[in-house]
DNA sequence: GCCCAGGAGCATA
DNA sequence: TATGCTCATGGG
């Protein structure tokens, strides 16, 4: 284990965040119309409707601000559209439609229809690489996506590598994260597994990144 | 008006 | 293997 050494390190630096910015909640739920996060609750998703709605999520956060990926589930919600079977029957013009704040409408609207068809028979499958796998192999659907469905869907501890996670490891100087799959198991190596450490490390990247976009807007 | 935001797929070299 | 282009809205 290379990174061995590293894990006092990887770790107090979550220990660090945690207490600075507190537990964040994620993944958030829609209930009644609204956004809810669930800080030091990791008990969601609690059933299958709050599990598909963290899965259209990831799919409309992709290459967007959570906000409009936010706007763009609401608006699923309130058209009556966020579940399996209803979103199914939709169209995939009145689903572009609908979720047109979270760019991308049509290209994200196309890969929503093609995961909807495959959804019965991944749920099927029992190992979580395997899973994975299934998940990398359909159109729309990348390394982070799938990560992000394992560990916020499905509790399956798999590090998410955003954007963000890249540019956390840069100025810590903790590890060279080019490539995803290196990045993410240099975390999974050098973290206890855990899915709510992994769910609340994630989360944490995220505020630290978003404070970081405030530090240099205000430096412009 | 310009730039960037929590990606992914495809073509091309 | 890696680099560039495309998809597109919304907010600062």
């Amino acid at each position: 284990m290379a990174f061995r050494a590293d894990f006092p390190s990887v770790y107090s630096l979550y220990k660090k965040l945690l207490r600075s910015y507190g537990p964040q909640g994620w993944w958030p739920i829609i209930k009644r119309g609204r956004i809810f996060y669930h800080p030091k609750n990791y008990e969601c998703p609690r059933n299958e409707k709050e599990r598909f709605q963290i899965i259209i999520g990831a799919l409309l956060a992709q290459n967007t601000s959570w906000k409009n990926a936010e706007k763009a589930l609401l608006s699923l919600h309130c058209a009556g559209l966020l579940s399996f079977s209803k979103l199914r029957n939709a169209s995939e013009k009145e689903i572009a439609r609908l979720i047109r704040s979270s760019g991308y409408y049509n290209q994200k609207a196309r890969r929503i229809k093609n995961f909807l068809e495959f959804y019965p028979a991944l749920r099927r499958i029992a190992s979580p690489e395997k899973m994975r796998e299934s998940l990398l192999s359909l159109n729309g659907i990348g390394p982070e996506t799938a990560d992000s469905i394992l560990l916020y869907a499905f509790k399956q501890p798999f590090f998410v590598v955003d954007a963000y996670t890249r540019r956390f490891c840069a100025a810590h100087g903790i590890c060279h994260c080019d490539d995803y799959e290196q990045c993410r198991s240099f975390f999974e190596r050098n973290l206890p597994r855990d899915f709510r450490i992994y769910n609340e490390y994630h989360a944490l990247i995220v505020q630290w990144g978003k404070e970081q976009n405030g530090i240099r807007s205000k430096r412009k």
